[in-house]
DNA sequence: CTTGACCTTCTAGTTGCTGGAAGGTTTATC
DNA sequence: GATAAACCTTCCAGCAACTAGAAGGTCAAG
C-alpha cells in the first residue's frame, strides 16, 4: 500500500513515517518501480506500534530501545518494565512541576482584580518576588 | 556591571540573555567603550522578570506581553489575568494528558512481571492496543 | 489530455535555548 | 613587561520531534 494508507491506518501524518525512516526509527520501505514506498501489514503493524510509545510520550530513544526488545524475541520483560518505570517517574516530576506553577498562578489570579485598573499583583510578583 | 554578573542576579544564564536581547525580548544593552554589554539595576530587574515569568512557564510570546503590560502603567490588570488563566489552562490540559499516559503506564508495568522471561504485557499492549 | 491527487526529495522553520569556535580585553601573577 | 586565566564579543551548529512548503515526477478519472 502507498503511505497516505499506511499513515491513515497507523495514526501518523506520511511527513512522520517519512522522518522515522530517515532518523532509521524503522527500516526503510520496501519501493515500487516508480520510486514510491510500498508498505506491508507487517511495516504498518511496527509504525503502530510507534505511534502508542510516542502516545505514551517516550522519546525517540525511548522507542528504539521498544523496536529494539519488540524485536527480540529473547528480551527479558524486566527491561521493558524498566524503560515505563522511568517514563512513569519522569511523568511524576513533570507534573510536580506543573502543580507548582499551577498553584503559584492560581494564588495571583485570585488575588488580581482583573478590571481596568492597573494594579495588579501578578505583575508586581514577577517583578518583585524573592528568589523561587 | 558586565553580563555575568547580571546573570547571576537575573538567574539566567548569560547565553541566555543574549538570545533575549537577540530577539528583541529585551532592549539592547547599553555598551561600554570595549564593547562589553553595561547592565544597570533596570536591566536586571527585567532580567529577573523574565527568568520569574519563564520558571512559571509562560511562553516567549506570553513574556513579551507581559513585558509590555509591565511597561504599560495604563494596563488594565484584566489583561493580565487573562493571560495568567490561560497559563492555567494550559497546565490543566498538561497534567490531564500526563495522568493519563500514567494511569496505563502503570497499569501495564503491574501486569508485568519484570523478570528474566521474554513475555510482556507492555510490549504486547504497545502491538495490539485497539486505537487509543 | 488535462486535472487533481498522489508520490518523491530537499530545505527551512518551529521553541527556547545551549555548545563551541575564533578572536578581542582585562586582570592577576611572576 | 610577559603571560596566563578569565572575561567578553560574534557567529554558526545542534538539540527534540516534527511540520511546512517548494519543485517536480506519477497515476487514475473523465
Amino acid at each position: 500500500m502507498n503511505i497516505s494508507e499506511a499513515a491513515e491506518q497507523a495514526g501518523l501524518p506520511t511527513k512522520t513515517i517519512r522522518y522515522y525512516e530517515d532518523i532509521g526509527l524503522v527500516a526503510p520501505a520496501r519501493r515500487r518501480d516508480n520510486g514510491y514506498r510500498d508498505y506491508a501489514e507487517r511495516d504498518v503493524h511496527m509504525l503502530r506500534f510507534l505511534s502508542r510509545a510516542r502516545g505514551l510520550g517516550f522519546s525517540v530513544a525511548d522507542c528504539r530501545a521498544l523496536v529494539a526488545l519488540y524485536a527480540d524475541t529473547d528480551r527479558k520483560s524486566a527491561d521493558v518494565k524498566e524503560i515505563a518505570l522511568n517514563r512513569v517517574e519522569e511523568i511524576d516530576s513533570k507534573i510536580a512541576e506543573l502543580r507548582a506553577m499551577r498553584a503559584t498562578l492560581v494564588e495571583l489570579a485570585e488575588t488580581c482584580h482583573g478590571d481596568d485598573r492597573p494594579d495588579c499583583p501578578i505583575i508586581e510578583d514577577l517583578a518583585n518576588r524573592s528568589t523561587v
